[in-house]
RNA sequence: GCGGCCAUAGCUCAGAUGGUAGAGCGCCAGGUUGUGGUCUUGGAUGUCGCGGGUUCGAGUCCCGUUGGUCGCCCCA
């Protein structure tokens, strides 16, 4: 039955086929980020509380009542990270690191807190994995940020049916420019607008380009886009940004309507969103965030980077049928009790060489073999065989179901040559 | 924070109008002593999410609660 001791709300276990292929996107991104020359970093999981009371600002609604807040025994106020860019610009400065060679290009991967409501492919406990390029004012980081963001879709397999859409914010005067003018758009007509969105209007106008009323899309239709407010740097900025996406063979689609939820953005911003996440489609966010380190206490250092969801990236890894199996071991068979420290023998032999062995730790042969069968052992290695002299062993093919007397500096070889262990014969 | 739907063995699920629970898969043990996967015989398992209520009697009705799920808000 159900224990009476679940996991807490909106957390959940990784086991087996889920843990594998969040592996597996962690993986996939901490390679494919290499190749770009992105270094690991791993930043705390709670933080000062400032960090992102500042470094989010307060409009969005992670800060102002998603976090996970508390005061430690010392009573200083911290909290669980709900993202890990405001951590990564913090360590940047913490460490000093704004003196040294910039740019400076992170990855990272952990998990995430924020306090929302469940559902499918959100959670209180989420992780994520996330770059960012720290130190670069030029259009040519964004475009290869995303370019990596791209790649490593693409190297897991799962890039079918995503899109990049992308848009950019502006820099500050463009930014203050459009949102006057959408004020005064909304305002003429708010009488028509959404509850949601008449708050919006007062607290963040920006986001109701987002919004996903109908009767509020119908309005956007006639809304002024940030198109024809931005400065001529910042719209030089954005066209550079889109010929370089072009250059690293990025396919993309503008969308004037994304604004991504925190307010440190501006200039570009994108997202890689999906139709087969239902509600929860964005797969990858991120943009250029050119205030943040100075929040942080640091010298202005430009940046951009993006985040995306492991568990999101994980479900489209399994839609694609794309879940890694799991590795299959070789078992090591006494054919009795007194040929199990000849057994063990055999097992650090087969581990020594990179064939991952295993053996049951109970039970005459048959019981042992079933074992063997139920892990999905792909050979068995039968030691104490009547038929096998003096430093021989039984190879068994579990697949095939025949076996064979061979010594034992031979079943590495063997298990190559059968085609179940590639792994053993470079480990060789 | 708001609304809809759901909650029965490890898993997937069945249990018309209320009468103290079933299937398939899986699991365990046999089908003689050193060989699995197929086949076959037998076996165990649930306080029917939790707490109240209605009733002679509730898995089945009512209320609450917890969790999941879908959507909104927001966001990865």
């Amino acid at each position: 039955m159900a224990s009476p001791l679940q996991p807490a709300r909106g957390t959940h276990d990784l086991i087996g086929e889920g843990f594998r292929r969040h592996q597996a996107v962690i993986d996939t991104a901490r390679r494919i980020a290499a190749l770009y020359g992105f270094e690991e970093w791993a930043t705390p999981i709670f933080e000062d509380t400032r960090v992102f009371a500042r470094g989010l600002g307060d409009t969005s609604d992670v800060v102002s009542k998603e976090m996970y807040s508390f005061e430690d025994r010392g009573g200083e106020s911290v909290t669980l990270r709900p993202e890990n860019t405001a951590g990564v610009c913090r360590a940047l400065v913490s460490n000093g690191l704004t003196q040294s060679n910039l740019p400076r290009k992170v990855f990272y991967a952990g998990p995430m807190f924020r306090y929302e409501r469940p559902q499918k492919g959100r959670y209180r406990q989420f992780h994520q994995i996330g770059i960012e390029v720290l130190g670069a004012a030029e259009p040519l980081a964004d475009a290869e940020v995303i370019a990596c963001g791209w790649q490593i879709q693409q190297a897991l397999g799962i890039e079918e049916g995503t899109i990049l859409e992308i848009n950019t914010l502006g820099d500050a005067a463009s930014r203050e420019a459009y949102r006057a003018a959408l004020v005064t758009y909304f305002t003429g007509h708010a009488d028509q607008l959404s509850p949601d969105s008449r708050i919006r209007l007062e607290k963040n106008p920006l986001r109701i380009l987002d919004s996903k009323d109908a009767g509020d899309r119908a309005l956007m239709a006639e809304a002024p886009t940030i198109h024809s407010h931005l400065t001529a740097e910042a719209a030089a900025f954005y066209e550079t940004v889109k010929r370089h996406l072009a250059a690293f063979g990025v396919p993309f689609r503008e969308n004037p309507r994304i604004v991504r939820g925190l307010d440190y953005y501006s200039h570009t911003a994108f997202e890689f969103v999906t139709e087969r996440l239902g509600a929860q489609g964005t797969v990858m966010a991120g943009g250029r965030y050119n205030g943040l380190v100075e929040e942080m206490g640091g010298p202005p250092t430009p940046s951009v980077g993006w985040a995306a969801g492991i568990e999101r990236l994980a479900m489209l890894v399994e839609t694609a049928g794309l879940t890694p199996a799991a590795p299959r071991a070789v078992a090591v068979l006494p054919t009795g009790e007194a040929a199990e420290a000849a057994a063990i023998e055999v097992l650090q032999f087969l581990r020594a060489r990179g064939v991952v062995a295993e053996i049951a730790y109970r039970g005459n042969l048959k019981r042992r073999m079933e074992r063997a069968n139920r892990i999905g052992a792909a050979a068995a290695v039968l030691v104490g065989a009547a038929e096998a002299g003096p430093g021989e062993v039984v190879l068994r093919n579990l697949d095939a179901g025949t076996q064979a007397v061979l010594p034992l500096g031979n079943v590495t070889a063997a298990l190559v040559e059968m085609g179940l262990f590639e792994a053993a014969a470079r480990a060789t």
